[in-house]
DNA sequence: TTGTAAGCGTTATCAC
DNA sequence: GTGATAACGCTTACAA
């Protein structure tokens, strides 16, 4: 049934060469030959067998994606599917194709992520986020096909990376609410072996500091990034018994768990409590009210990091390079500056 | 830099079959020699080349993705992560890699598929949505490997597919708000050219039907899967002269939208207006109020799209299959049968 | 412009 | 238990 290059060869009378050379749109083929072969192709259903030619060329047009950790976690946040957005777009311009490894529940990561760097399957390997020490660095210093990181890393590495200031962003939400007049702002923080975590808390951590307010660590939380976590954190934090009138949550969806719990202990968004989010998902604008976030731009982290690799797959831009992707505090009425607005324009 | 097996067997004083034979868990070969082999592996930093074997062995343990249409908006509705995650475990316990594919903007993804389902990347395939009249169907015909499909197919085909009784989920969140004694019920749909709108679109009208009310196609409107959609067709219904008492959204994404017009328009849900969405994504438990919803359980849809494809993929089940997964009505606050309920339970 | 032939890194078949 | 050797389907010098 499925036909082959020879056969191909075979049915259009010439070689197997000249079929490979009209398959990879050589030049120097006459347009006689060029449209036999193509009658050829046609009749007998001709696809070409990536993988055989893969071998030959040692090129999979493949991204590999790899998010650390647990898998599952990492799919649920809004997080996933928009930088995934990005990717594909600068991806399929570029005529390449997405592997996503999937590791075995038990299995190391840094199995998966080994065996898909050596497995010549992927041309390069995009790294979702990093964690705190994360034993996925180590494997890729000694890079053996490119890589970037989304997120950053720990310490100086050879390694390119894009990312936003997470720093500078929780600094820039926190340093709103400060200058809206609160004093005690809780934080309430995703999983915190994840770097991205520890940036905003020492982003929140440092506005407090400028406006001289003591860090307490009783108005800090951490959780995953999920819904649960945001409402327990607000639980704990509105138990304490110097309760905050003001939350930076390190995520949407942290701050709709909040929100949640906030409402339900009958306080009011933002006249009791005041909360600020992170990532501007689809849904923020739709919160009752509508919540003010930070837009990190994830789909651009996303874009630019497929463009960091590519490039490097094209024999550009050898040197490991740092990238930081803006971020812009949208304001919105959980944070009690607006009254009213509408989410959509017309 | 890269070794391979002939390297490996040098220096383990072997022959090459021998190392395949090592790598593979042959059975029949002496403890001496494993050890050697390994021990070689290891020293050489060896790592099999997926894509060589792939060639001879004639399967590459990947499943490829397919959605039809625009896969940017795909994406962005949380039905993507949450069907990827079911699959995504399913995949991972059987050993199996995911690849998405990427059609150019302007390439036919009916290409994509041929390309996929041909170059032997992937030993099966798992398109993700069907459209009414979808051109990809035609080509599944002729399927030249394993294919399972989520979402229904218009007519009787030899394809094995996975999907929600959708009619019957709209009839019955439909019967829902009758019994509440809704008279004037609005339909606010997703993409129409989706197989799974038409179907709930119908159980709307069916239910409507028994309840003797006559089907008004001013009360109907459709979108994309988007917030977007959703509020500008709540907009509609709601200018109309004689404008619904409550709503069937067809997706939650649309009711949040939804919900967010009829609230800056002043109408209170659910006394003014009663919402019921679909999907049960994890914000929906957090809106304000909590939302009724249908739960489709669509990680289930996921992991069985998967399961299937997988036996057949392991030479089992060679009939097309058709499975149905069911659903649940999640009575929460927006559609007034309940006054109050915390999402979570301690 | 086209053909011949070697080789990509494996596994499978058949010996021994 | 282990080793030769021939595929797998393609690309790419090198020749013509």
């Amino acid at each position: 049934m499925a036909s082959n290059i020879k056969d191909v060869a075979q049915k259009a009378g010439v070689s197997p060469s000249t079929v490979s050379r009209v398959i990879t749109d050589y030049p120097r083929i006459s347009q006689e030959t060029r449209k036999r072969v193509f009658a050829a192709m046609k009749e007998l259903n001709y696809h070409p067998n990536a993988i055989a030619r893969s071998l030959v060329t040692k090129s999979s047009k493949t991204i590999g994606l790899v998010m650390p950790g647990d898998v599952n976690q990492f799919y649920m946040n809004p997080f996933f599917p928009e930088v995934l957005r990005g990717i594909t777009d600068v991806a399929q311009n570029a005529g390449y194709d997405l592997l996503l490894s999937t590791s075995l529940p038990k299995q190391e990561d840094t199995d998966t992520l080994q065996q898909m760097m050596w497995s010549k399957r992927v041309d390069g390997v995009i790294l979702l986020t990093v964690r705190v020490e994360d034993p996925l660095l180590d494997i890729l210093e000694k890079q053996q096909i490119p890589v970037v990181l989304i997120g950053r890393p720990p310490e100086k590495t050879s390694i390119t990376w894009v990312n936003n200031n997470n720093k500078k962003a929780a600094y820039d939400s926190t340093m709103h609410l400060l200058k809206l007049g609160h004093k005690r702002i809780g934080f309430i923080g995703g999983s915190p072996n994840l770097i991205v975590t520890i940036d905003r808390r020492n982003g929140y951590a440092e506005a407090l500091q400028e406006f001289g307010i003591a860090f307490d660590p009783n108005l800090v939380v951490f959780g995953e990034f999920l819904e649960e976590a945001g409402y327990m954190g607000m639980m704990r934090l509105l138990a304490y018994s110097e309760r905050p009138t003001s939350i930076v949550a390190s995520d949407d969806v942290l701050a709709f768990g909040a929100m949640q719990a906030a409402g339900e202990l009958g306080y009011n968004i933002p006249d009791d409590l005041a909360i600020v989010g992170f990532n501007d998902i689809p849904l923020a604008k739709l919160a009752n009210p509508p919540m003010t976030t930070v837009n990190v731009f994830i789909q651009k982290l996303g874009q630019t990091a497929a463009n960091l690799l590519i490039e490097r797959l094209s024999g550009e831009a050898p040197d490991p390079k740092v990238i930081e992707i803006e971020h812009e505090l949208v304001i919105r009425r959980s944070c009690g500056a607006f009254k009213h607005q509408s989410p959509f324009s017309f």
